[in-house]
DNA sequence: ATGACTTGCGCGGCAAGA
């Protein structure tokens, strides 16, 4: 069982690298984050042409959240917790998985910049709500993923120039310790549980040759259930989606499950 | 170096991203 999380930038700018990537990778489950378009306006006709189930949870302009399964499945949108959060960033999955199922989340977690602003009150308070429902969704005792852009740098060996991020929505105390509350849950960061190696990107920067320079980050990441984690099998960043012509400015990064 | 780029919206530049 393979499955891929990309933030695409804009699925319609990005249609064809998107089939692409799905005809060479073949996940069996490819998370989308920033569709950045209303679900009828995404390439739904093209991906269901390449044997993939569709599930969208998009809105105008903004943000926007996908999960695209080879076999069909239940999805339902938006992140429990506050009725009230009208941006379009969970859609969580329930796909069959040999004998048994995987539940699929893909996440687009807030950047929270400028800090000092309610738009970083937002990200707390949405990673409170992840923390809440991470802890509800492990009672079941289920194989789960939550996959997706948690613009969070967890550690000073996740970007080629941490000084730059010290004072980031991105890297500031309280998000990280937001991140280590979920793997402090029992979730399993998947780059984590195979590699100590610094310098792993899936971030860089359109301005001032950040991709030439490798100026990047880690923010796309898979948390695995203990569940997941037991069938572990490898992590890969496709980090030559980030050197094609008009790219988006994230990687793909995908984990074998046996 | 106060910069640098790419989106959506919609047709003029602005907001947002990370």
């Amino acid at each position: 069982m393979r499955i891929a999380t990309w933030n695409v930038n804009s699925v319609r700018q990005r249609t064809e690298h998107l089939l692409a990537y799905l005809r060479e990778t073949k996940p069996d489950v490819m998370c989308l984050q920033e569709i950045k378009c209303v679900d009828e306006a995404f390439p739904r006709a093209e991906v269901e042409a390449l044997g993939y189930n569709v599930a969208t949870h998009g809105q105008k302009t903004f943000n926007g959240v996908a999960i695209l399964s080879k076999q069909p499945f239940e999805a339902t949108r938006g992140l429990p917790g506050d009725e009230s959060d009208g941006q379009s960033r969970y859609i969580e999955a329930i796909i069959p998985f040999g004998e048994t199922i995987v539940r699929v989340a893909s996440i687009y977690l807030p950047n929270g910049n400028p800090p000092l602003t309610e738009k970083y009150s937002y990200k707390l308070a949405w990673m409170d709500r992840l923390i809440a429902h991470a802890r509800d969704l492990l009672k079941l005792e289920e194989c789960f993923v939550l996959a997706g852009d948690y613009n969070v740098i967890p550690d000073a060996r996740d970007a080629k120039d941490i000084a730059a991020w010290a004072g980031d929505a991105l890297y500031l105390p309280p998000t990280r310790e937001r991140f280590r509350e979920l793997l402090n849950l029992g979730l399993a960061d998947a780059l984590r549980a195979t590699t100590d190696e610094a310098g792993l990107y899936t971030f860089w920067d359109y301005q001032a040759g950040a991709w030439q320079r490798n100026n990047g980050i880690r923010i796309d990441h898979l948390l695995l259930s203990p569940q997941a984690a037991d069938r572990l099998q490898s992590v890969v960043i496709d980090r030559h989606m980030r050197a094609l012509e008009k790219p988006s400015d994230h990687a793909p990064i995908r984990v074998d499950l046996a």
